[in-house]
DNA sequence: TTTATTTGTAACTAAACTTGTTACAGTTAT
DNA sequence: ATAACTGTAACAAGTTTAGTTACAAATAAA
């Protein structure tokens, strides 16, 4: 394990949710096809509510349904919901302060992560829950 | 600790060779900036070295070098040196097969990620370890 | 009002990964 | 011959992740 798969698991939730659009749909369903625990599946809509994507109601027939519709949800926010973009981390340790490099490279380094995280979010800004429900649909062909 | 900092201390190393392009550099001098232990420094240099970005000398007054100009390496070799471009991960189960969403999920995020991949990859390729240098050289004012 | 159902959440485990560390074999300049 | 290096194996400690059990709180339905 150790490898973060919350946003492949958020984009299967939401797809779910978006095919059962009419109801409220239990975790213990979703956790069926995601095939896990239906804690893990709980746990995540907690962060796609926080997030705004989702709606989750407690007790007897309660469930999760889509906060908006697919067209208007993009997997950046999806993204963002879970995943904090790092594409790399950085020192682990503070580099030496008396080095002309170990001085400066964090600063740099920490520019650059900023520049690739709103690249990697423009590109999935792209696309919207629907279009991945229409990938969905035309994969089953 | 667990998150990959090889990136960040990939181009610190880098920038610290081509800082003293004249001769072989020690992986005890390296460590001392980076601040950490001279053997995480060797491993990363053997990858580098995989990737044709340095050039090691084993036995006394060895040490490494660049193999090449500091503006013929792009982050984006960097990158790939040492890291294994993945924003996100796949599904750690296999999603159900009998849901027509579980069976066609993992294919489109496939493509998904290779599409994140190139974009990154694109990113990182605008840059070179000379623009680093500089931008360490500006930074110190 | 009682009961069954469902979310939310805490607590714990096992696995995977990362860096740091020690140790040492092999190589090379002096 | 000796000292100074790299390369690499082996292990420890810390972090993160998903999975699991358990249960409190909320709610619909009987």
């Amino acid at each position: 394990m150790a490898a973060n798969s919350r946003f492949s698991i958020a984009v299967h939730v939401l797809t779910m949710l978006a095919k059962n659009c009419d109801g409220r749909v239990k975790s213990d369903f979703i956790a069926e096809s995601v095939n896990t625990n239906p804690v893990v599946i709980r746990r995540l809509l907690c962060s796609l509510q926080e997030a705004n994507l989702v709606v989750s109601q407690v007790g007897a027939s309660g469930g999760t349904c889509l906060a908006r519709q697919p067209k208007k949800i993009t997997l950046s926010e999806i993204y963002n919901a879970v995943s904090h973009g790092e594409i790399f981390s950085p020192h682990p340790k503070t580099p030496n302060q008396d080095c002309p490099v170990g001085k400066n490279i964090e600063a740099i380094l920490c520019r650059l992560q900023k520049e690739i995280d709103k690249t990697v979010e423009q590109k999935l800004a792209q696309y919207t829950l629907q279009n991945v429900i229409e990938m969905v649909e035309r994969e089953k062909v």
